[in-house]
DNA sequence: TGTTCTTTTGACCAATCGGTCAAGAACACG
DNA sequence: CGTGTTCTTGACCGATTGGTCAAAAGAACA
C-alpha cells in the first residue's frame, strides 16, 4: 500500500509524473473531458501503472486541486498591512502575473474547475479564500479610510486584479492571435497593468 | 433532409432547444465533457432526434460557435470614432457587462473554447476578430494621440475590458463565494468599472 | 545466490460513448 | 377521408471509458 507521503524514489518520481501530466490534460479537458488513457500517455506508462499510485482519476484530480490551493493564494497572503499601501498592492499585482506567466497550466485547472460550478472546490472558497479575502479588504480599506490609497471597494479591487493577471493565463491563446506575432501578451501586461493601477489607485 | 434555415414551425423550435440545450451543457462541460445524452435530456428529446436535426455532437458545437462569433463582438463593433472618447469607452464597457449579464452560458462556452487551446475558433480569432480590434485600437490611438484620452495601449485596453467583464460571467460561482450572500458581483461591478476605467482613460 | 517486497503490464470487464437503422407515430394537404 | 411526408424512438453497434486482476518483471537485502 502506498502512504500519502511517498517513500521511495521511484514512487515520489512516478507520483510527481502522474500529477504533471494529469495537470497538462485536466488544464486542457477539464475533469470530465479528460481520459486516463491521455494522462497514461502523457505520464509515458501504462494505465495501470497510473491507478497503483492513485486509486481513481479523481483521486488525481482532487490532489491537483489540493496543491492549487496551498500556493495560489500566496500572493495575497504577502500582502504587508505594514507596507506602502500603493507599492504593496502593485506588487500584489506583479507576483500575480508572474504566476501566470510560471503556472499558466494551474491557472487553467483553476478555471476550468469554477467554470463547471466549482464541485470540487466550492467549501474551499467560501471557506480559506473568503477569510483572506475578508481580511485583506480590511487592510485595504484602512489603507483607503487613512487617506493613503484612492478610495475603492477593497473586494472589487482584489477580483479586478484576479481577472486582468489570470486572463492572460488562460486567454493566452486568444491574445497571440489578438495581438499578432512578434508580441508577448505577458509581457506588455506587466507595464500597462501597471499604469492602470496606479491610475486607480494613487489618492 | 433538412436544410440550413429550418423551415417548419417543429424544425425552429427543435434545432432552437437543441441549440439551448447544448449551450447549457457545453458551457459547462467543455466539447470532450458533454455528451449527447446529457444534451437529449436537457433537451427533453430522445438521443436519434436530436441526430434527426443535426448529423453530429460536433455539428451543435459548431453552429453554437458560429453563432456566438457573429454576435459577441457587437459591443466593440459599436465603438463610434466620431463619439466623445471616454463616454465611449465607458459605454463598451457597460454593453459588455451586460452581455456577461445576459449571456453568462455563451461567455462560459467561449472560455471553454479558449481553455482547450481554442481548436474551432483560432482561425475566426486570427481573422475578423484581429482585424476589427486593429481597427479600432487605431480609433483609440487615434484619441490618444489627440489628447482626447490618456495615453494608453489601445490593444491591452480591449483586452483589459474583456478581461474584467468576461469575469464577471465566467467566475460568477466563485464571486458569490467570496462576496457572501448578499452581493451581487455584476451588479457592483457597474460603479467599480466605471470608476476604474474613468481614471484610467481621463486624459 | 535466493527470497521477499515493490513495481509494471497485458488481458479483460461492465458501463458509457457517439452514432445508425428500421419501423412506427404524427402531421400536412388533397 | 387517404396518402405522402415529416417527425420520433427503441433497439442496436463498435469504440472508448474508468477500473480490475493475476501474473510477470525489477529492486532490495540477506
Amino acid at each position: 500500500m502506498n502512504l500519502h507521503p511517498p517513500r521511495t524514489r521511484i514512487q515520489r518520481k512516478n507520483t510527481e509524473s502522474i500529477l504533471n501530466a494529469g495537470l497538462e490534460v485536466f488544464s486542457r479537458q477539464g475533469f470530465r473531458g479528460a481520459t486516463l488513457d491521455q494522462i497514461a500517455v502523457e505520464a509515458e506508462m501504462s494505465k495501470p501503472n497510473l491507478l497503483y499510485y492513485f486509486p481513481s482519476k479523481e483521486a488525481i484530480h482532487v490532489t491537483l486541486l489540493d496543491r492549487l490551493m496551498q500556493t495560489w493564494l500566496d500572493p495575497l497572503r504577502a500582502l504587508d498591512a505594514g507596507g506602502d499601501p500603493v507599492e504593496e498592492l502593485l506588487a500584489y499585482v506583479r507576483r500575480k502575473l508572474q504566476m501566470s506567466r510560471d503556472y499558466p497550466r494551474e491557472s487553467r485547472l483553476f478555471a476550468n474547475e469554477i467554470l463547471q460550478g466549482a464541485p470540487r472546490m466550492l467549501t474551499a472558497l467560501e471557506g480559506d479564500l473568503k477569510t483572506l479575502v475578508d481580511e485583506k479588504s480590511a487592510v485595504i480599506q484602512g489603507w483607503s479610510d487613512a487617506g493613503k490609497l484612492a478610495p475603492v471597494d477593497p473586494r472589487h479591487l482584489i477580483i479586478s486584479i484576479w481577472a486582468l493577471t489570470q486572463h492572460y493565463a488562460d486567454f493566452d491563446v486568444q491574445l497571440r492571435a489578438v495581438l499578432g506575432p512578434g508580441h508577448d501578451p505577458l509581457q506588455e501586461a506587466e507595464g500597462y497593468l501597471e499604469q492602470l493601477f496606479k491610475k486607480l489607485l494613487t489618492p
